[in-house]
RNA sequence: UAAGCAGGCUAGGUAGUCGCGGGCGGUUAAGGCCGCCUGAGGAAAGUCCGGGCUCCACAGGGCAGGGCGCUGGGUAACUCCCAGCAAGGGUAACCUUAGGGAAAGUGCCACAGAAACAUACCGCCUUUAGUGCAGGCUCUUGUGCUACCGGAGGCAUGCCCAGCCUCUGGUAUUCCAAACAAGGGCCGGCGCAAAGGGUAAGGGUGAAAAGGUAGUGUAAGAGACUACCGGCAGCCGGGUGACCGGUUGGCCAGGCAAACCCCGUCCGGAGCAAGGCCAAAUAGAGGGGCGAUGACGUUGCCCGCAGAGCCCCUGGGUAUGGCCGCUUGAGGGAAAAGGUAACUUUUCUCCUAGAUAGAUGACUACCCUCGACAGAACCCGGCUUACAGGCCUGCUUACCAC
RNA sequence: CGGGGAGUGGCGCAGGUUGGCAGCGCGCAUGGUUUGGGACCAUGAGGCCGCAGGUUCAAAUCCUGUCUCCCCGA
């Protein structure tokens, strides 16, 4: 149930060998694998300063923590926040994780 | 009450649920699980200064370079803070100021203007010789007066003569005065152009023009002189001092040093990826270069110091290894004392993040003014910048009431 | 953490040293040339020099603060 996180050299494996899908909030990377649910989110400079960007983040993950029971607890998520998710409220950002995560056939 | 000035505080709250970092305790063979406690800011930001701390065979000298710049204090230190001085602004409370030196030197001051720091364009005054104009005085000559002899023209008409009128020539003729004309001399005046000298009042230009204003004075003028004001220097008095007040003197001095510079003062270098310990891997190998004639290092350079390794390339191993540094510190709060204050001293009391891809979010309920700027990364002191709203204190001005 | 650089017409840049005119090339507009287009020729528009404050008579230039972007080293 715990997710671990995604060390740094993975992130280049997830990107090469994983599937991908994208809305106007988020850009999601998957890669299938037995071990358990590892997540990364990634924040970059362009959302806005530190603060901000730790703001997204946290909330990123407790959407992803919410959602988690629903679906098979095994692969690499990479979460890529864009620029639109610094601006929108956490509901907001909680249906376009579960959104993704339908289109990518992991939840019903 | 309104407008304003100065300073300070706060940074949504309460309750519950789930989740995360750290510490402690319990439990388990271990992984782990459970409980309790605790968990971002006034700016954590920008990284602009100053320190602590760590390392550099030690920290020394000189040059270069850089910072600072009214005075006195505070501080570990500062470009910070406090108190004051001066200048400028504001009715005032109060605010702002990189505020040493421009008689050490160099440089710049566009355009305009004669001239931008030392001269003289116009102007004013004067001298010299010249020239022009009008005038005064004086001298000479002539005319003017009379007589005679002529000439020309007109009246004037066909011609001539006479007469008269006008103009004019010659001869003779005394004096004086007036008048007129011409010429010469002298005198002063006005003007013109030239040369020499005096002057810096005035004019115009400019951001800025030789202390300002008024008067005396003078050939014209001028601190040449006088009064007041401003600046400078000396002396006296006050103040630790910047400076202030008084008095005397003589007018010599444009601005820019956030231009170079001079003076005074300060600065060794690097930075927690500092630095130290441990573990793993066959973990070191090959080639080239420099080096006891001193490499590398110590500061950019030189001296001095120190001392045997150092640099580059090739192809590899391990790895985003672990631990310490890492949070108790120039620390916060209260009281007393000293000080105008910044601040200091003493006593009591409190412990309050230490992550390492980097911990704080979400939901529910209620309340209100509906919540801004924003996230620690070795630690402090400052500065600067960003910031919704709310609260408090003191003061100024205006109005009203007493 | 430390160091360096750049912001000037739409684009790329000079001017900054020594303060006084804001310029160059391409592009744009208009006219000419051509049957038409391109090229060429002529003319013109377009700038508060990133922002704010200061020094100075005067600031793109000097000083201070600030914002944005880029690069380098560990």
């Amino acid at each position: 149930m715990v997710s671990g996180r995604i060390p740094a050299p993975s992130y280049g494996r997830v990107y090469e060998e994983g599937r991908s899908a994208a809305n106007k909030y988020l850009v999601m990377y998957y890669r299938d694998d037995p071990l358990p649910v590892r997540l990364g989110v990634v924040t970059s400079k362009r959302l806005g300063k530190a603060c901000v960007r730790n703001r997204v983040r946290r909330r990123v993950k407790e959407c992803f923590r919410h959602v988690l029971p629903l679906m098979e607890p095994r692969g690499e998520f990479i979460f890529i926040a864009r620029r639109r998710a610094a601006l929108c409220t956490y509901q907001e950002l909680l249906g376009a994780v579960k959104d993704l995560l339908k289109r990518m056939g992991l939840m019903e």
